[in-house]
DNA sequence: CTGTTAGCGCTTTCAA
DNA sequence: TTGAAAGCGCTAACAG
């Protein structure tokens, strides 16, 4: 009932040999022949079966997603970006999110890419050295998006100098106690932002001659409501600070209503600067660090495409990118009063 | 270099054609003949071609999602659902993002889940008849997501009658003009709430027995920065609204903004309710009517497995689905003073 | 430039 | 309950 490789070869009056290379625009094919071929799928509403394709021929043109989430700003983008990326290519995308911890686990035990794809790109994930080997036993490319490692393709920013760069702009406006909102990076699905942010927090503070206070650090779980019970925490200090860096908006939007819950002004009472610098963060007037998620996630899958398409998935060219982020200063964090 | 299911049988002891009765859990298989494939299975550390195994039986384990959007709330929670369920019976998710008109209207054209998938799910489209019969052709079950036609399985909310219970809300608590932001019902990106959501608003009106003002409804097109602009031209009105339906809470949130920029007080100036509750709408402390994203997407996907796994697919059982949508009263629609 | 042919690695009759 | 064998619909030598 549906069209195949044979059906058009006799339409053609060719064999299917000739179907297969005129169809895949390979060279050799005469111009009069490919013109007949492309007229005979065109009426037959002929394509090629990619499982067919694939077995024969080894190659999937289909690229995993390995995302902890798919419902965050961040993630979304990827996943956006990712998705035209691949389909401009002619590749399929086939996504893998964990979920939770149980899923992770579950996932690079049974690796249920195997055999299904020509290459990976993973997100943001901490991995560990079996889930690295994990990856490389796959045997295919793999591309590393928020984190890098050696031997491996990546993109991604400097998270440590970035939210060093988000503190020494509150220290600047002459804050001396400054609060850090962080992410666990503890938990089984720790990704990798929250451990680099809070260490350029740390080294901000130690540049600028302050104290280390572990009571200063709060866990904010990069939510909104995780952002508000931390900010609730640090405002009942004994000695509060008097600007907050929380390593994501998220968990700033979270801080900036609990301030505002408590009777206090931002930013003459408490400045808050976030990360990312979601689409809400200008309606919030929310300073914050500016990260380029789009063009990190074309950066690695272009790569990634062209080493698929290489026959050296060993020479990885330019294997580690780091792209440049923009402290965006609004509202949320002018001069202390 | 990676085993075959001639690998297994060898290692087993047995012809590759248990080694697949075995592996797939069929009957008539002896439990100790089982046992030894399964372990050989183990040690080779075998997985067997999906595409070998698709081509052979024609069968894909893989559904298509089709989605308009991947960076909103409501996709982006939908593609996490299904994602999820999908995994678990054992499916691939292939994503497909349209992006835009151009996007979409090749995506139609080219379809370019042909033959590689079971199943195809689709969220939120405005489809007219010529893409609702290209769906069609690709003879596998299709289930819908936020719109339901005869003959596909569908899960939705009531639309209409959830935007009506929101600004029946409104004229419960005493306003008279009330305005609307809503999306481009003429966008070719059109996806379906902006249709069904300002028809419940115009029939909210008509019961209530207020006119139409066409003035009052505005272009928002689902951004934040719509809502504000939308809402920046009612409130210029010469009798501007005292209260503003936003058929998303992104809209509603750049008129909590717009409001507030403007020197009026919510909701004692201007009350508004939005659409959807999503996480940061209690932040905002925004009005809104809540959906059940997650239960809409599981609905379908359920059914449309177990439609994948009948052999009868014109069977389609319970086919569509209207789940509830709940009216959350927070502090932007108190009483009109 | 084109055709012939041998697989790719499975599933699925059909027989035993 | 198991095995032999015929495909599934392509791609990729190889030969001409």
């Amino acid at each position: 009932m549906v069209a195949s490789i044979e059906d058009v070869a006799r339409h053609a009056g060719v064999s299917i040999a000739t179907v297969s290379r005129a169809l895949r625009g390979l060279p050799d094919v005469a111009a009069a022949t490919r013109d007949r071929v492309l007229q005979a799928a065109t009426e037959l509403n002929y394509v090629a079966s990619p499982f067919a394709a694939r077995l024969a021929s080894g190659r999937t043109t289909t690229v995993g997603l390995v995302v902890p989430f798919v419902n965050r700003w961040f993630f979304a983008e990827v996943i956006a970006t990712v998705e035209a990326a691949l389909r401009h290519a002619g590749f399929d995308l086939l996504l893998y999110n964990l979920g939770d911890a149980q899923g992770r686990s579950r996932f690079f035990d049974v690796m249920p890419m195997r055999k299904r794809v020509d290459g990976v790109l993973v997100a943001s994930l901490v991995l560990d050295d079996a889930e690295f080997s994990a990856l490389t036993e796959l045997n295919r490319p793999v591309g590393l998006l928020g984190l890098d490692r050696d031997g491996f393709l990546s993109a991604r920013i400097d998270d440590v100098a970035s939210a060093r760069t988000a503190v020494d702009h509150l220290v600047e406006a002459g804050h001396r106690r400054i609060g850090l909102i962080g992410g666990d990076t503890d938990d089984p699905m720790a990704f990798t932002p929250p451990l680099h942010r809070r260490d350029g927090y740390r080294d901000a503070l130690q540049a600028a001659g302050l104290d280390a206070d572990p009571g200063l650090e709060h866990l904010g779980y990069f939510t909104v409501d995780g952002g508000r019970t931390a900010t609730r925490r640090l405002l009942e200090l004994a000695d509060p600070p008097t600007a907050i860096f929380a390593e994501s908006d998220e968990m700033a939007y979270g801080a900036l209503r609990e301030i505002r819950d408590a009777g206090l002004r931002v930013p003459d009472d408490v400045a808050v600067i976030g990360f990312d610098d979601q689409p809400l963060s200008e309606l919030m007037d929310l300073s914050t660090i500016r990260q380029p998620v789009a063009d990190e996630a074309l950066s690695v899958t272009t790569r990634l495409l062209a080493l698929i398409a290489s026959d050296d998935h060993d020479n990885l060219g330019e294997t580690e990118v780091v792209l440049p982020t923009e402290l965006v200063v609004r509202g949320s964090s002018g001069p202390r009063r």
